[in-house]
DNA sequence: CTCCATTTGTTGAAAATTCAACAGAAATAT
DNA sequence: ATATTTCTGTTGAATTTTCAACAAATGGAG
């Protein structure tokens, strides 16, 4: 467990929790750790909501697939992020989305009972992650609130610009990498894979941006 | 504050709060209540995310209107469900959405500070309150993930089929009537309007659904 | 009731997306 | 190193959406 200290002090959920409590309450809460290898499935859809998860290392994707088979990626999480939470403390029978592991992964799972009913140890910890997972889901709720916000546009071009922009943004930086292949980040966009390869070299020839496999750079003329 | 009593019970903010603890409670939150006249702004965007609103009468709707004046509509509220709570719980600055009453509405607002940070009183309801509003938050993300089933279709068609059978669903019943007008409905379901037209009244040719204004009834058919 | 403003439905043209198919590039396995 | 698989970019045709403009229907105000 020593091992997953430094990315577990990151995780939101631990916000405000000395470290040396920290071990003692993931005995308390019961957790498990568990690997995954690449494109193999954390949680699928329809089984019960009773997990929340962190991951530890490699990353995961939140998606849903359609009748049709039609995959959409919600999100994608890295390590020290949560997953699962809303599902586990909204208390639904079953989960609405599946849970793929990214590239080999390993992630810590907790009983979200242990959480949300008062442990018999009555550990003083339990408010604290109560807490937290108010803060974590209220900032879930905010990104959301972002993906929503490029997925509303109506243009492909629009939508990739929109997401690039956030992303500069939030790295701070004009060049930077994003998680996704280009059939991933069609299905995050909810766009055409061919279609979105088009307006991608589109911009390029335009010399709106640079872009290379999975790394971006948007170009002063923007 | 009387009057508001069965809206408040029904709130998901306040389960398991005894109703004669309940008006105590409020006034220790000092919560302030306002009313709003049609098509008027309730919190605007880029203001501080200091309030969480709980809608006592009438409803609200919460929009984003992007640079080009484009609006999309994402979420509906009505009386006893609560907004703003993922702004001001997730402490950010200024809220990046626009809520605008539907109806006149009148509000109730709880300064969020009163709700995070442990009150002078040290009154027991914090904790309860703070589950709640975590609770309160998944279920959110849960509803929002349910949107974006609907808008992750590709055609205008998709979109509405999911949108109304997923209403048919909640509602228990094939019949039903929707918070939305047409333009509402197409920024909902982040369509085109006209295109939308077409497509109601291609489906209700086909005796796939009934409709009239606002209210829809799926068909056998379908 | 009449007038006026708003909402809804309809149309056709322009623009954009989707879809299928394929070729070249890149990554992986043997 | 080579073969095989996966990924990316490109194309053209078919479908769908968007857009603008207008007519019909609806709803309110006076």
């Amino acid at each position: 467990m020593k091992k997953y200290y430094k990315i577990l002090e990151k995780c939101p959920l631990f916000d405000n929790i000395e470290s040396e409590n920290l071990f003692k309450m993931l005995r308390c809460l019961g957790v498990k750790v568990e690997s995954f290898d690449k494109k193999y499935t954390i949680m699928s859809e329809g089984s019960p909501a009773r997990y929340i998860g962190i991951v530890l290392s490699g990353s995961a994707q939140i998606i849903q697939v359609d009748y049709f088979g039609f995959r959409s990626i919600l999100s994608n999480i890295e390590p020290s992020q949560v997953f699962g939470e809303a599902f586990a403390c909204a208390e639904i029978k079953s989960i609405p989305v599946t849970v793929v592991a990214n590239e080999p992964c390993e992630v810590m799972l907790i009983d979200c009972s242990h959480i949300l009913h008062t442990c018999s140890n009555n550990c003083g910890f339990h408010q604290q992650l109560i807490f937290n997972l108010m803060k974590d889901l209220a900032a879930k709720t905010i990104s959301f609130h972002q993906k929503q916000e490029i997925t509303s546009k109506r243009t492909t071009r629009e939508k990739l610009m929109t997401y690039l922009s956030l992303q500069a943004k939030k790295e701070g930086c004009n060049r930077f990498q994003i998680p996704f292949n280009r059939q991933e980040l069609a299905d995050y966009l909810e766009v055409d894979r061919s279609g979105l390869s088009v307006e991608i070299s589109k911009l390029r020839n335009e010399g709106v941006l640079y872009s290379k496999k999975n790394t971006f750079e948007l170009l002063e003329k923007y």
